[in-house]
DNA sequence: TCCAAACCGTTGGATGTCCTAGTATATTGC
DNA sequence: GCAATATACTAGGACATCCAACGGTTTGGA
């Protein structure tokens, strides 16, 4: 990794809109902006973390999803929804998942347009491997306080309501 | 858009892993996922508002660094470093904004590796522009109070402190 | 009943990100 | 001074995401 800066870059970007005339919006800006750097961040370490198991974060979700899923089967409409992806991430993941073994594609019983996605007995075995990793390398090392992870849930799960993502 | 869940699609995620025995973890997990998402959902409100400009998010950031530059100019080294991405993001985005007449490339003066990008008077000008429209239609409305505007600007600050981005 | 509208998944294209490797230029050390 | 090492940028490839468009299936209103 690169060495550390001698700035964060965001508390300048934060000081220059006030300096321009935007201190309105200068603290959104800057809460925006250290999302997308936490977020790109977080992703790195899951993706090096799924790395050994040849599993991407899109591919890992979907896995995790079906293994929630009682008969361990869902429609690809229902994952996108779920995993609010577009329809054509979730075609390219299962793409992929299938070729490696870890999912099957089946035709809807009653509806012809449908398609399941299966978990495979390796996907499963799998699935869960790679969460027990996940558990121990990045969530049991996320470096949130406790008292920072309830405050980051309790305030995205409020932007999320509030941007339409689900109602409660 | 997509009608609302009924239910929080991470909320059902964090008792998933509850019921599982990994409750030590749920809570990060819930978290760093709702990070995940909530990246994702402004990624898009910012791309559309951008889109009139024929700009993305990655070459508004480059446009906006390089007009917070006192000479307008700035290697692809530190816009890299500044940006935290990839230097083979930044030879991406200068290639397109070159192309759109937005920045160009010259020598730098002593350092024959060293490129410098330098913003072009339209670069400055559609930068200006676009930052106006960010601010009025996102961060102007981003949907976080501004409690947890602070909150998030704090905690994802010592976040990043503490990935190595940066010290102060 | 039957055809139009809605829905489902896929294909093809554009963009962005990262990684690896390669070329060119600087710097360091002997 | 010259070879070895480090640095800067770019080329090519793998992946993911989205959008637009297409063909097959189902549904619902005339």
């Amino acid at each position: 990794m690169s060495p550390p800066l001698p700035r964060d870059p965001i508390a300048d970007a934060q000081r220059n809109w006030e300096s321009h005339g935007w201190s309105d919006v200068a603290a959104p800006m800057a809460a925006i902006t250290a999302i997308m750097r936490t977020q790109q961040i977080l992703l790195a370490r899951i993706e090096g973390a799924l790395k050994p198991f040849g599993l991407t974060f899109a591919r890992y979700e979907l896995l995790a999803l079906l293994s929630f899923a009682r008969s361990g089967a869902l429609p690809m409409n229902k994952a996108s929804a779920l995993l609010q992806v577009h329809p054509t991430s979730v075609t390219n993941a299962v793409d992929r998942l299938q070729t490696a073994g870890l999912v099957v594609r089946s035709p809807h019983p009653t509806d012809g347009r449908t398609t399941l996605i299966e978990l495979t007995a390796e996907g499963r075995t799998l699935a869960k491997r790679a969460t027990a990793v996940l558990n121990a390398e990045v969530f049991g090392q996320s470096g949130f306080g406790e008292n920072d992870v309830n405050q980051l849930i309790r305030i995205l799960g409020d932007f999320r309501r509030g941007a339409g993502d689900f109602t409660d």
